[in-house]
DNA sequence: GTGAACGTAACA
DNA sequence: TGTTACGTTCAC
């Protein structure tokens, strides 16, 4: 490529513009898009563009032929022209590529070469998110610079050029908003970053410990103990994405300079680390006020540092960040009610009365008309799409927690995530405000596994971006007010989603499962959905609509899925007849409180020929009151079933059921574990 | 605002 | 030389 790395803005537009007069006289898209800058005219360099890590997990999958990406491409029958890379395989930490060189010595990375991790950190080439320069640490000449590394992106950092000049990947300039309220939040950890040189290097522990409580602005320099009991309280309301305030603002780390970049100085090279800019108390002050607003900014801030151009959007719903740290206590535990004074009154009432799992207890089909309402139009989303919010790595550096002396600690990481693997969600976001080393690997996605944010009011950006980043296996959306684009958002960016629960929500949300593909979901919960009814379910379970090119799919979105939960639906026969066709490994079906349901329906789903026949094996019609005793009869159709929930039913009789036990008794054994609910004994 | 399209960097 | 896919532009 002609394009010089170091060449300086005038240089670099008039060898594009050549290009462009040589390669395209007429352009109709970009010319040499892939590395033409961004509109930050204070780059210097050209961008470099990066290549796969070919090490991640992302990497290391086969693609999956599914998804939009795949389906263009030529080897699966597409017309090749979106030239993507496949969704599961998006690396998670795009490097430099091999002929990158420092724009100084125009020397490769020599990190390898050496073994002390700041030596490596000062041979490796960095390439600076503002400016593009690539360049060793080492080469730098200026002292007393400080550069700000990314912990998010290998290699990225922002020189102490751009750092000194108080430059930014936004034009700060024109945006006072974020030039007011990012900077004050990272001169929150420059300040402790420079108490940590004035004072020699500190604990880790203890260095977390005053960073979280005071990040958590719960009071003001506060000791030891106070500040860890105000952390612990902040700990109670902290959101999904709110631990990765400290990853995000995390100056340090990097894949070499992990440990490294906290030693004492070193002469007068460049280091990583961040500038004061404000005193702590006045600081602190200004963070309390600006905390909530600066949780949407830390997410730019994340994206920014990804190195994706993205617009500043003010977020105008300043109460919203509250809301988030209500709910956010809801992550994944269970055990956790100390929401419940906090919500609504509504809410909490829905929480008991419809708990997922249905066990009938009297209630009849009238109670879900006070489907619990979204409380607020769902929060604008509209710039998370244009972040790129990448999934930590499994197992993320370092090995070992860095200890004061330079020494580490004796216990391995893979031991520490053991312990973390017994902390609950609330108690993994107070973890990860102890130090950077915890932060990250607080965030392993082995931790997150089962994300709940059920009846949370307000599914905001922020949390949206901190389930991408966990990855969960297992997500509960149900009875939230997640908008349709919101809910498509995440699932293209959730590849490896096996569960995913929605009761509660509206069709108008459920229905980005229409446009989004999602074949490895195993589960769906969709029961009480507002407004999905046969039509609505046909939406669902039909191919892609989308006929273009390489957009050919005539297989079921959801053709996958082994348990689905349809419970208070008005869906007919229409919508099991689709189920039975479409649904060829459904294992798991529960219909209970659906009022279309009868003997008729039943026999749909064991008729012969049908795959549910002989796939089901537990099926959930309590309070089905059109289900009568013949339903029965169809059932001993079923060479799988093992369960059979007919509870409540009106029509069904407890004599039917010990005649059915009777017969099958021959064959498989049945019992009756409860009034009405038929049970194999394993 | 969104996503398809595409030039071309990166690499085998 | 062929393939993959990053980063950008622009039509909708």
């Amino acid at each position: 490529m002609a394009l010089s790395m170091s060449g300086d803005d005038e240089e670099y537009e008039s060898e594009s513009e050549q290009q462009r007069a040589v390669n395209r006289p007429k352009p109709k898209m970009g010319s040499t898009s892939a590395v033409k800058l961004p509109s930050n005219r204070s780059a210097s360099g050209a961008r470099r563009r990066r290549t796969r890590c070919r090490k991640c997990e992302a990497c290391l999958r086969t693609e999956c032929g599914e998804c939009h990406f795949c389906k263009d491409m030529k080897k699966f029958g597409g017309p090749g022209r979106m030239k993507q890379s496949c969704i599961m395989r998006q690396c998670i930490a795009p490097v430099l590529p091999h002929t990158a060189v420092c724009v100084v010595c125009k020397e490769a990375g020599k990190e390898d070469t050496l073994e002390d991790e700041e030596e490596k950190f000062n041979f490796m080439l960095m390439e600076c998110s503002i400016c593009n320069e690539i360049v060793h640490p080492n080469c730098l000449k200026v002292s007393d610079a400080s550069g700000v590394v990314n912990d998010e992106l290998p290699n990225c950092w922002e020189c102490p050029k751009c750092n000194h000049a108080g430059k930014s990947g936004k034009d700060k300039s024109d945006d006072s908003y974020i030039s007011k309220l990012l900077p004050q939040v990272k001169t929150e950890k420059e300040e402790e970053d420079d108490d940590d040189e004035e004072g020699g290097r500190e604990h880790p522990f203890r260095s977390g410990v005053d960073r979280k409580g005071r990040f958590g602005e719960a009071e003001e320099d506060g000791d030891y103990r106070d500040s860890r009991n105000d952390s612990l309280n902040s700990s109670i309301k902290t959101p999904l994405g709110d631990s990765d305030h400290s990853l995000c603002s995390s100056p340090q780390a990097g894949p070499s300079s992990e440990g490294g970049s906290e030693t004492q100085e070193r002469g007068p090279r460049p280091k990583a680390r961040r500038k004061r800019r404000l005193p702590n108390r006045e600081l602190s002050r200004e963070l309390s006020k600006a905390l909530n607003q600066e949780i949407q900014k830390t997410e730019d801030c994340l994206a920014n540092e990804n190195r994706q151009p993205l617009k500043v959007e003010p977020e105008t719903e300043n109460e919203e960040p509250k809301k988030l740290f209500r709910n956010g206590n809801e992550l994944g535990d269970q055990r956790s009610h100390l929401k419940t004074k906090e919500m609504n009154g509504n809410t909490w009432d829905l929480r008991h009365f419809y708990p997922s799992q249905i066990t009938p207890l009297g209630f009849n089909r009238s109670t879900p008309t006070t489907r619990p309402v979204p409380p607020r139009s769902p929060p604008k989303c509209v710039q998370m799409e244009r972040h790129v919010i990448r999934p930590p790595p499994i197992s993320p550096p370092p090995d070992r927690l860095p200890l004061k002396d330079g020494k580490a600690h004796i216990l391995q990481r893979e031991v520490w995530m053991k312990i973390f693997g017994y902390l609950s969600h609330q108690e993994l976001c107070v973890c990860m405000r102890i130090c950077k080393t915890w932060n990250r690997w607080c965030c392993d996605k082995r931790l997150w596994t089962n994300i709940d944010l059920n009846r949370c009011t307000s599914i905001t950006p922020l949390m949206l971006s901190g389930i991408i980043r966990r990855q969960p296996v297992s997500l509960d959306l149900s009875w939230t007010n997640i908008s349709k684009k919101q809910l498509s958002w995440l699932i293209n960016r959730l590849p490896g989603l096996r569960v995913l629960k929605l009761s509660g929500c509206s069709w108008a949300a459920v229905s980005a499962l229409c446009t989004s593909s999602c074949p490895l979901l195993r589960t769906l919960d969709v029961q009480w959905v507002e407004g999905l009814k046969d039509a609505q379910m046909r939406d669902l379970l039909s191919p892609p609509t989308d006929n273009r090119p390489g957009q050919l799919d005539n297989r079921c979105k959801l053709r996958n899925v082994e348990d689905l939960r349809l419970a208070g639906l008005d869906i007919t026969d229409t919508s099991l007849r689709l189920i039975s066709r479409q649904m060829p490994l459904l294992s798991r079906l529960d219909l209970s409180y659906c009022n279309h349901i009868n003997d008729q329906s039943v026999n749909l789903l064991t008729a012969a020929g049908t795959t549910t026949r002989d796939s089901l094996t537990e099926i959930n019609l309590s309070v089905c009151n059109r289900v009568t005793d013949h339903s029965l009869n169809y059932f001993k159709r079923c060479g799988s079933i093992c369960q059979i929930d007919l509870r409540f039913c009106k029509q069904v009789t407890k004599t039917a059921c010990e005649h059915f036990i009777a017969e099958m008794s021959v064959s498989v054994p049945f019992r009756l574990k409860e009034d009405k609910l038929l049970q194999k004994i394993s």
